[in-house]
DNA sequence: CCTATATAATTCATATATGAAACAAAAACG
DNA sequence: CGTTTTTGTTTCATATATGAATTATATAGG
């Protein structure tokens, strides 16, 4: 059970090396990565549901990616409540960056197991979430 | 990948609300665990050793153990540069206490695994490390 | 023996995460 | 329509993690 644990650490070990000289960590990677998937900003709360978050969270991944110039907060026209994150080019340039080192490392990844069945092990590790 | 890294941080969630109950966390019981193990008080080079982190972390750990009384920071007699961690009867207590739970966490993970050959997943995981 | 270097722990700044409490604004409802 | 409830964000306290800088002590080399 703790492979488990420890293997997921040691995934996370590798991108956060691969990302780190893109200027990015596998945080503001994700949030980068939903925002751009999204194609249009998303609220915070939006946000939150996406990384499997609390929303107080969000709200300091925001202000760093902000400080990165990386995302800006809108307001939402519909609802004077609601800030969206919109990427901003600079963000998108940094996403698109670090899209290419994580496919890097999947490669790698994929090399390593190749002695296994890929789909087998991803069917075993999905049982368990 | 990702698979690999939420497959990870689902089974940390499991094992942190079965510690809770305790009065544990993930990373408080990993540290009790190494000390009780060891059978005699660590230096806190040694516990970050045994925790594959940097050394600042265990000075705030053992802030937070000796906080709840589970552990006790002693002098070395043989390097007045060493603290040692002494695991307390109160940290002991918690720590079997902790082991049981665990212990539950993996028996459920075997059964949700049992369509699979837990030999073959281990041996997969452990390539990636 | 004294000096240079290495090692042990701490402190500080920072990143990431949670959850409770506070606040504003929207929505539901009697 | 006004009151209650829900929703969206932020703030605060706290836990966990890193790495750089500081301080104290050991140890090695000349």
């Amino acid at each position: 059970m703790f492979s488990i644990v420890n293997t997921g650490r040691a995934v996370e070990q590798r991108l956060e090396e691969a990302l780190a000289p893109v200027g990015l960590t596998l945080t503001k990677f994700g949030m980068l990565l939903h925002l751009v998937e999204a194609g249009e900003p998303l609220s915070l709360s939006e946000c939150a549901q996406k990384m499997s978050c609390v929303r107080s969270n969000i709200t300091q991944l925001m202000d760093r990616l902000e400080a990165d110039g990386l995302v800006q907060r809108v307001e939402d026209p519909q609802d004077r409540r609601a800030i969206r994150a919109a990427v901003t080019p600079l963000g998108a340039e940094r996403q698109a960056a670090g899209a290419k080192e994580v496919t890097k490392v999947q490669a790698k990844l994929a090399k390593t197991l190749s002695g296994m069945d890929p789909a087998a092990l991803q069917a075993a590790l999905s049982t368990v979430k």
